[in-house]
DNA sequence: CTTAAAAAGATAGTAATACTATTATTTTAT
DNA sequence: ATAAAATAATAGTATTACTATCTTTTTAAG
């Protein structure tokens, strides 16, 4: 007896729906276990194909490469936060105590439950970490922006500024301050783990709590 | 008769100084114009060969791979940030206002004088915005940290963050501001450009003004 | 002005990558 | 039991990211 969760993800990101197949799920799931293990750069579907016992052929019925498979998996990702955003703030008036809520999702979405078997969210937040950007940093970006490819970034930068809003309706940046924070997380525990001269906080053993005060404190003092 | 810049960077960047010969400061000049162009992925040495009627093999003298001259572009970009922050914040003793001309280097360094003149400096800017996260979001980069390969970025991240401490010396982030400026910078001038639902400014033909009031406003507020 | 050495060019070759195509086998649903 | 769908197996291509070697051109020093 379980709930199933199974998050939709604009049907241009795959040829076929890799979360309705055996292998499609292992797809989705040991890519995410060698993009964080080796970077996207050295990853391959040819790689890929060996550690699940599969074919590259086969792989690419699923997706139609490298790219659209990290568009894939930083898509899940950001409909990941905004599900665990919609469902921890319900019944949450104040929205004050809704913006650090969401705070908290930004920094460790990955440590909570429900969780999907077959995708490792904390290896996803490390891979939206390392190269989430480049999820977006191509010369296709207009064409893909087109096809609705970034509409979950979008929605969850449109959900948080509303909250900004609520918070203070004279802010004139809320989506700035709202991407600014999401980008920050991802940024800092970035550079507390590799460049923490770029940083004043660190991050021992993923315990991110000194990312997640430094947020709430830009969030409260830009907001007050 | 003129003053010639000489920007020196780690030596590890290259092979064999690019700007102190004739086809050196080519494949400068022309990788930027080529990247710019095609986006990093697209860009070969192969392409910038032709371009330039030289060979692959001649680049690779100059050049270990294009993930290392990318590096070398970005590191370039720093350090003239570095260096025009310096020459005008010479003489201003008013930290705040050091701080706004910071600010503006970071959104218009790319229209300032004294230029270098194999460097164009506003696609290299450009280049910044949509590959520079690339530079460090690499398997590579602890690796590359112990070379050397972002003391500019530290550079720039500590001669701001005294700044920033110089107005109030209580902020606990003075790095993490630092370098969120730097990034916000260059992120919402992309946001604008390619995903606007993301941000709240507008960049109309380069003009960055609305970029450089909010990170002002974001600035101020935080300090104050 | 000569000459040696350094730089650049020309050419060729290799292993890996990013695919595409075709056919054979296995799985699944009716 | 069987047809259709999915997957596996195999092979092949163009491009990329290099490396190696040899020839020609440029430059710098006596």
């Amino acid at each position: 007896m379980s709930i199933e969760i199974k998050i939709s993800l604009n049907n241009g990101l795959y040829l076929k729906e890799p979360q309705d197949s055996k292998l499609g799920r292992k797809i989705i799931q040991y890519s995410i276990i060698l993009i964080d293990e080796f970077g996207f750069e050295a990853f391959t579907f040819k790689k890929l194909a060996e550690k699940i016992n599969s074919t590259e052929a086969s792989i690419y019925r699923y997706f139609e490469n490298k790219h659209i498979l990290l568009l894939f998996l930083v898509n899940w990702y950001w409909e990941w936060v905004n599900y665990l955003i919609r469902i921890n703030t319900t019944n949450v008036e104040d929205p004050k105590k809704k913006l650090k809520i969401i705070i908290h999702s930004f920094v460790s979405a990955s440590q909570e439950n429900p969780s999907v078997d077959y995708v490792n969210e904390s290896k996803l937040h490390n891979i939206v970490i390392s190269e989430g950007g480049k999820a977006y940093h191509t010369k296709d970006v207009d064409n893909e922006n087109s096809k609705g490819f970034f509409s979950s970034y979008k929605q969850l930068a449109t959900t948080v500024s509303q909250v900004i809003s609520q918070i203070n309706s004279d802010f004139k940046y809320p989506f700035a301050l709202a991407t600014n924070l999401f980008e920050m997380s991802n940024n800092h525990i970035y550079f507390a783990r590799h460049l923490p001269r770029l940083t004043d906080i660190t991050v021992k053993e993923d315990n991110v709590k000194e990312v997640e005060n430094m947020l709430n404190y830009f969030a409260n003092k830009l907001l007050s």
